[in-house]
DNA sequence: AGAAGAATGCTAAATAGTTTACATTTCGAA
DNA sequence: TTCGAAATGTAAACTATTTAGCATTCTTCT
């Protein structure tokens, strides 16, 4: 499974200072976590803030009849739970290991505790919401303006940047196809026009991009409203 | 024009408390707007919190070409500019006004000296930015998963939710076309379809939801992950 | 009442996307 | 090294959506 969304947000601990993330560790519990195993369900009434040590967490919406959606992967540094501190909502999604996955988890009294002491947490915390609020604001715009192979192209290079190795994107079809809502089908045809224009490389659950700035200029051409800034 | 997007979410005017409401009113200054005015622009520096009182304020993004996108429209008790607050960023959109509308303006110092003073003020703004974030992944993964008639009959469900009388939607189709993403073609189909199921009735600018609880349960038929909380 | 502008209705041809089904390739584990 | 699972490639029939254009209806303003 890749990253599906969220790619490029700076990530919650990476926003904040040294002496805070200490902090907030000493607050809180790590727990291990194996693939595919569950951390919380929806619903679930015991609020807390949960930060990614390593691996990674799919928060999902399970229907009635058992079917599954993918609403975001989340990677290392990034949070979860954060609206049962913020808000009362019980907890909006099923969360589920990618991979063998540490979390630590901070308890409401935990945080409430050290945010009455460090002011700066909470207004951190209000700042991290406010980025992915933005990040989603724009790529809700995307999904509705922009033709199939501009969009998928976009996320290809959004994905590029957030992983380490900024020239892969491991992805399958499969997922990139859940990822923008249309069917496999429709993801081969768009990445072989990728291809053939020379931007990516399909390979074997993987993408690569051999050139990110042809892929930037590319994208550039097609979307009036890109900018880049990351 | 109509209510584009964010309906449904508690207004963070309403999230605050009565005293909370009169101090911030006091570090305020209102500002009216013609239609059509031009609040803000993207990339502005200067940092606030602006409070829409009454009309509504739609925000954009202008392309290089001169195409504009608009992202989203607010009505009275919702806020923007809460970025700047928050993060270093700077104004992320243009606002305009959508009629006569009257704005507070809060500045970054005013709101500054005032949250020191009553921490709950910046705990409620992150409340605020977390129900729409949370408002907004439920929004992206129906743009994903749902065909186009049942994404329109959720939009029109929570728009009518939205305003006083939820029983009308004051929208153009052309406005709903823009919302969703298509053409307007489609989405007189798409009406015509929802309306020979008797669930809705089109008027000129508008369209009438006879029996609110119908529409409901035609939507909870079509998508697994319906629930209604709201 | 009449005119102008806004909104809707409708059609036809072209394009895009889905579904289904199966073949082929790649990778990793036995 | 062989086998099986996962991923990709491809094709055909079908459905959905767009584009472009024009006719019609409704509302508002004068």
């Amino acid at each position: 499974m890749a990253d599906l969304l969220e790619f490029g947000i700076t990530a919650f601990d990476e926003l904040l200072p040294r002496h805070l993330r200490q902090e907030l560790g000493k607050a809180a519990v790590t727990r291990l976590y194996k693939d595919g195993e569950l951390i919380q369900r929806r619903g679930d009434r015991k609020p807390g803030l949960s930060i990614i040590r390593s691996g990674a967490v799919k928060l999902c919406n399970f229907g009635a009849d058992g079917s599954a959606v993918t609403t975001v992967v989340l990677g290392k540094g990034q949070i979860f739970g954060e609206f049962t501190l913020l808000t009362d909502l019980p907890r909006t999604h099923d969360a589920i290991a990618v991979g063998r996955t540490a979390v630590d988890q901070v308890s409401r009294s935990g945080f409430e505790d050290l945010a009455a002491r460090e002011p700066d947490l909470l207004r951190i915390l209000a700042g991290s919401t406010a980025l992915r609020l933005h990040a989603m604001l724009e790529l809700l715009d995307d999904f509705r303006r922009l033709p199939l192979p501009v969009l998928t192209a976009k996320i290809l290079l959004s994905m590029s940047l957030r992983s380490g190795e900024s020239r892969v994107v491991k992805c399958s079809q499969a997922d990139l196809a859940v990822t923008l809502g249309v069917s496999r089908v429709s993801i081969g045809k768009v990445l072989k026009r990728l291809q053939a224009d020379g931007l990516i490389i399909q390979r074997y659950g993987r993408i690569e991009i051999p050139e990110v700035e042809n892929l930037k200029s590319w994208i550039a051409v097609r979307d009036h409203l890109f900018r880049f800034e990351a």
